[in-house]
DNA sequence: GTCTATATCGCGATAGAC
DNA sequence: GTCTATCGCGATATAGAC
C-alpha cells in the first residue's frame, strides 16, 4: 500500500513490491494470482467466514434473518479496521482493474451466501436473490460507513438491510 | 469465439486470434483494451445507449418508471440475439477473469442509470440504489431468459422487476 | 508498425518444519 | 523422511511507448 501511494498502483512493479518485502517475485506469485490480488489478501476468506457464520445459525431463522445476522456478524470484525480499510479504498477508486477485482469479490460474497442459503433448503432463486441482494447491502453500507465515521458499521447495516431487504 | 471454444480462453493467445482475422497484434490492442475485452465490444456501448434511452424520458415519470422503461428498451434490443449470447456466457461461465470483466461491464451499466437519474435532481442515495438494483434486476432477467427460451427477455425483465424494485 | 517492458508461469533444486 | 515454501532461471504473452 505504500508503494501504491507513494507512485501510483501501475507504476508499482511486482520486483519493486518483493524488493521492499524481501522477497522474490516467484514467491510473490506463488501466494497471488496476480497483482491486483495483494490488496484482496484478507478478502478472500472474508465469504467463507460469512457462509460459515450462516452455516452455524440455528436452522429454523427465515432468509431475511439469517442473512442481517450474517452481514452484522461481519460488520463487527470490519468495525476495528476503519482506518486501513478506507486506505485501500482510496487506492482502489483510482484504478479501474482494481474495482474490477473488487466487485469479483463482492460476487464471491454473493455465492458465498447463496450457497449457505441453499444447504438450507431455500428455494435457488430466493437464493441467489438474497446472495445477490446481501452482496448489495454490504457494500452499500461499507461505503457509507468508511464516509460517516459517527456511525457504528454494525448500525449502517442494520438500516441498509431494513432499506433494501423488504420482508418477502 | 471459436477459438474460444476449440482451446478454452487461456490457452488462446492474441497472436492466434489475429492470425485468424489477418491482423497484427498492435491493431488488436488499439481496439481492445486487452484481451479480455474481446468479448465484450457491444455491452460497451450498452451502458451509453441504456443511459440516453433515460435521458430521453418525459421529466414528469418517477425513478422506479424510468428504470422499468430503460430496461425494457435495453432487453428489445436484445431479444434478436439469444443464441450469440448464450455462447458467449458459455465462454465467459468458465473464466473467472471473463467472470470479472462482465461484473464490471454491469457495474458501468449501474453508473450510467444512476448518472441519468442524478441528472433529474433524484437524489444522490436513491439515484446510487436504484442504479445497482437496475444492474441486478437486468442481470438476472438475462439468465433466466438464457436458460428459458419460451420466454420473452422483456416479459423477463418486468416480472424481475416488480420482484425486486417495490415501489418506494 | 516496431520495439520494449513487465506480468505471469513452468521447472528443478533446496531449505526448514514436524 | 515427507511435506511444504522458497529460490533461481528462463520462457512467453500481454501491454504500452514512441
Amino acid at each position: 500500500m505504500s508503494l501504491f501511494e507513494e507512485q501510483g498502483y501501475q507504476a508499482t512493479t511486482v520486483p519493486q513490491i518483493v524488493e521492499r518485502a524481501g522477497l522474490t517475485t516467484r514467491t510473490f506469485f506463488r501466494h497471488f494470482a496476480d497483482k491486483r490480488d495483494v490488496l484482496f489478501l484478507r478478502e478472500r476468506e472474508f465469504p467463507q467466514v460469512v457462509g460459515a457464520s450462516l452455516a452455524a445459525a440455528p436452522q429454523t431463522m427465515r432468509p431475511l434473518d439469517l442473512v442481517r445476522l450474517g452481514l452484522r456478524n461481519a460488520a463487527l470484525e470490519l468495525e476495528p479496521l476503519r482506518r486501513p480499510i478506507a486506505r485501500r479504498r482510496r487506492i482502489i477508486r483510482r484504478e479501474a482493474q482494481l474495482r474490477e477485482r473488487e466487485l469479483l469479490q463482492y460476487d464471491r460474497l454473493s455465492n458465498a451466501v447463496r450457497a449457505a442459503l441453499l444447504e438450507r433448503r431455500t428455494g435457488p432463486r430466493e437464493a441467489l436473490l438474497f446472495g445477490r441482494l446481501s452482496a448489495l447491502v454490504f457494500e452499500l453500507s461499507l461505503d457509507e460507513w468508511l464516509d460517516d465515521p459517527s456511525r457504528r458499521l454494525a448500525d449502517v447495516v442494520e438500516a441498509t438491510c431494513a432499506d433494501l431487504l423488504p420482508s418477502r
